[in-house]
DNA sequence: ATGTTCGTTGACTGCTCGGTCAAGCGGCCC
DNA sequence: GGGCCGCTTGACCGAGCAGTCAACGAACAT
């Protein structure tokens, strides 16, 4: 899985023939099809993976944090540092999205990660720390800023994950704190 | 390249096979490679043409509003709009962008989006309207939070533009005016 | 030594696809 | 009418790929 999503990150999967990852591996095809059973089943796996990976992640980085406001800006630094770490999960995913065969699987772990800033998002609305919104398209519109900054500064360069992760907190802070989101 | 477009959206680009093109508009292959030298590109010309497209409009709702910040939130609500009546080119240049051959362009377009956003943050910084910050990294920020929410609300769900639009403009205007960017 | 099982191999198959090209066709000029 | 030319056709080719399978072998039990 780990070859796999390498070579899918730099060439992209259809490009990528199951025997480019085996031969990588200096392995038969044959070894490939026990274990999987398609290629497919090796993306849906690859991509299950890295969402409960970085799910850990974010849950270690917060893990008993009374505050949520605080929680929120924990959970884009953990993003920000474990893309920095997996970059070949995030073309990967991109890809994924605008395949049918695996966008239902995204989608789900999309929501999973909105489910879960949208808890702190609101109580941290009920705490009156922040201006009272739509709780879901707040929480989308962090992860789009995660999701651009990632990729142009992160993976297309490679600055210092702090820095970024200052900024994006600064700037998703804010945005919730202003007078965001519709009712 | 309309009915490329619509296909390359549904299908993706690999699985898109030039003769479902051509059969979907019930001329012979030979007809296509008449006009374009390869499906490669086609792609690039759909690509090329669909950021022309986005770009007219919001320089055209942009017109000469001299006001920077009121120029930020037009071009988010154009670019909204924009989204909303070209859905195909959404995950098409979603596609594209994990696409080492297509990678290029889609950075170049990007980057245009970048500056044409950039140049009015500086504007507004110079006026003290928003906060002093980094402009590049504030103008990806902004194109994360309406590719995000341009996906979920305006693709995914069909909800009304101006709503969603008010609270992606709530939202950026808001990070931008707090304390964002670093320097 | 023989048999059995788990894991492995890589040539092979059937199929799909991008791209080619010889042939066809209709309009237009001489 | 005859010849030319811009445009079109779709059968065809070669390449590449996902997935199969008969054969192999090493470890272990008997």
């Amino acid at each position: 899985m780990v070859a796999a999503a390498r070579l899918f990150a730099d060439r992209g999967y259809h490009p990528t023939a199951v025997s480019d990852i085996v031969d990588s591996l200096g392995v038969g095809k044959g070894v490939f099809y026990w274990y999987f059973s398609s290629k497919e089943e090796l993306l849906s796996e690859i991509l299950r993976d890295a969402h409960l990976q970085l799910r850990r992640s974010q849950q270690a980085a917060i893990a008993d944090e009374p505050d949520p406001v605080r929680r929120i800006e924990l959970g884009i630094l953990a993003s920000l540092e474990w893309f920095r770490l997996h970059r070949e999960f995030f073309s990967i995913t991109q890809f994924a999205a605008t395949d049918e065969t695996f966008a239902p699987v995204l989608r789900r772990n999309r929501e999973v990660a909105v489910d879960d800033t949208v808890r702190h998002i609101k109580e941290a609305i009920v705490e009156g720390r922040i201006a009272d919104g739509e709780p879901e398209l707040l929480a989308h519109a962090i992860l789009g800023v995660v999701d651009q900054l990632t990729r142009r500064y992160l993976i297309e360069r490679d600055d210092p994950v702090e820095q970024i992760a200052a900024a994006a907190i600064a700037f998703c802070i804010s945005g919730l704190t202003g007078d965001a989101g519709w009712r």
